[in-house]
DNA sequence: ATTTACCATCGATTTCATCGATGATTTGAG
DNA sequence: CTCAAATCATCGATGAAATCGATGGTAAAT
């Protein structure tokens, strides 16, 4: 059996006429004589009774023929579904992001986006970047927003921006008053930490130079579970935090009694990058994104020549 | 777009390895391979995101899938209907007749075919011959059972049995105490006739020598709609009527003050025949049925030998 | 480092749909 | 009654396309 022997069978139920059907389908009427035989053997049945004078469909064939009309159906909905999915930038995009950037990168995002590209629709996760990873290889997320190399031969990397850390103390800390913080002035600080498998922890613990089991010891009690949280701590006076340049829009910004610069040395900043699987097939989709979001990214944060791969 | 290529990707989708579903299909990896990359490529879009590790079905390649399956399963349908269909005595056969010959015939045959062949199933129509034919020529019909020769080049004639005319006359008539009734003693009674239409009508009137214009001034008023109205008329005096012999098993036989013997001359039956279009597919069922009414005829008739066609 | 697993690619082969020409049969017109 | 038109079936040649076995490339496992 065959779709092409099922639009003919189905040529010939409407017209009633070999040589009609088959010049409605565009071949030779022998070809379509001999495709409906074949059929006709294959299935030990008389589709239609043909005399000199006519042509009629028997009982089975009105049977066949209406699964065949199902069957032609199906098939011009598979026809449909790729014509609406050829355009790589429609169909839904599974984006997953890391806790500390997409509450604020994704307001950023979402109404430039809405306007370049209207058919594309993001359907988004926050997630830590193991778990984000995880689920990326189980095809469960189409692409990651993560501050951390993803080495696996499997994934591919776009570099979008290098993102620095600010400062974070309560106003009537010290550095209030300093114009410059450098690196080594954490050094002597409390530093507040988000709870184990945030990325940001690990950076702000490799920026001070903080080994991940001194830290464990003295401070596992006081890991937050939210960037939001660290904030008040450090307003309560509990230490000092790293906080990624794009969180600093944060509503919580003003009147939290905390204040915040950037750090004056080199090397304080992270590489937001968009991780995705080599094999994904909807990269220019991930590009479109990935151009919008390089267009539309504030001054505090430095956008990175996706050349350097 | 091909049942087999839509076979291919339902494989491939089940068992996540080319490899696997090649196997399942009998067909080597490369060619299952190679057709569902043609596919893909004839629909533009990507179903299934492959790596050396992993194979793994798009959004797009779901709704695909769906309706894939969709489709396979009318093919099945297809295939059911049609085994279903491959014994030819299956399926409904639809059986037209004369009314003078159907409620006679028919329960004489209904009891020893379902005996014989359980699987057949006649549907079953009482209509003058005129426009069995007519039904038969529109495949309405797939047979009938006439009492007249069928001349078209499109029909088919199986000739059954030899249906004598026997002569229905009042008790007080004065043929009641003759052995033999002839042709000829026919030509001064006042014959009753079938309406208009009725091939019995036409048969009777050959048997006694008139002529249509003849009888229609005469007797306009008094035809029968049916064959049980013509005994009650013959009952009740007003002449007298020929009847065929399988009707001398109707119920109204004994009671009705009417008498019947057989006619004793030549030429004085009708041929019964099963008729039917040439291209007709399923002439194996006819001949079953064909030899079930041979084969439970009352003595009053003669079965005829099926080979003078 | 070697083996294993797996999908992609390639060239040769075979299968099969297609075409044009032709045949057989019936219908309708002259 | 003969001839032309209509219509489906059959036949042989052609070409496109599916299939196969062998092979390549890559990543994971040992």
């Amino acid at each position: 059996m065959n779709l092409r022997d099922l639009k003919y069978i189905i040529a010939v139920a409407e017209t009633r006429h070999f040589g009609k059907a088959a010049e409605h389908c565009f071949v030779s009427q022998p070809t379509l004589s001999g495709q409906i035989r074949k059929l006709e053997e294959e299935l030990g049945v008389t589709i239609f009774e043909r005399s000199n004078r006519s042509v009629a469909i028997t009982p089975v064939g009105q049977e066949i023929l209406h699964h065949a009309r199902q069957i032609m159906e199906q098939a011009e909905a598979i026809q449909q579904v790729s014509k609406r999915h050829q355009d790589p930038l429609a169909g839904p995009l599974r984006i997953g992001a890391i806790p500390t950037l997409s509450p604020y990168l994704m307001p950023l995002l979402l109404t430039p986006l809405k306007k370049r590209h209207p058919q594309m629709q993001l359907v988004l996760s926050e997630e830590m970047t193991g778990t984000l990873l995880q689920r990326l290889q189980r095809h469960e997320i189409d692409a990651a927003l993560l501050a951390t190399p993803a080495d696996s031969p499997d994934l591919d990397t776009l570099p979008l921006f290098d993102e620095p850390f600010w400062v974070a103390y309560p106003r009537n800390h010290p550095f209030y008053t300093r114009e410059k913080i450098t690196q080594s002035d954490l050094d002597s600080e409390n530093l507040l930490l988000l709870s184990e498998g945030h990325c940001l922890a690990d950076q702000a613990m490799a920026v001070c130079h903080l080994q991940r089991r001194q830290s464990e010891g003295e401070m596992a009690d006081l890991r937050a579970a939210s960037l939001e949280t660290l904030i008040q701590l450090v307003g309560a006076g509990y230490g000092i935090t790293l906080i990624p340049a794009l969180a600093m829009r944060g509503s919580w910004a003003s009147g939290s009694g905390v204040v915040a610069q950037p750090l004056a040395s080199a090397d304080t900043s992270r590489q937001v990058a968009l991780v995705y699987r080599h094999s994904f097939p909807r990269q220019a989709a991930l590009q479109a994104l990935a151009a919008v979001i390089l267009d539309n990214l504030p001054n505090t944060v430095t956008p990175l020549d996706p050349s350097q791969a």
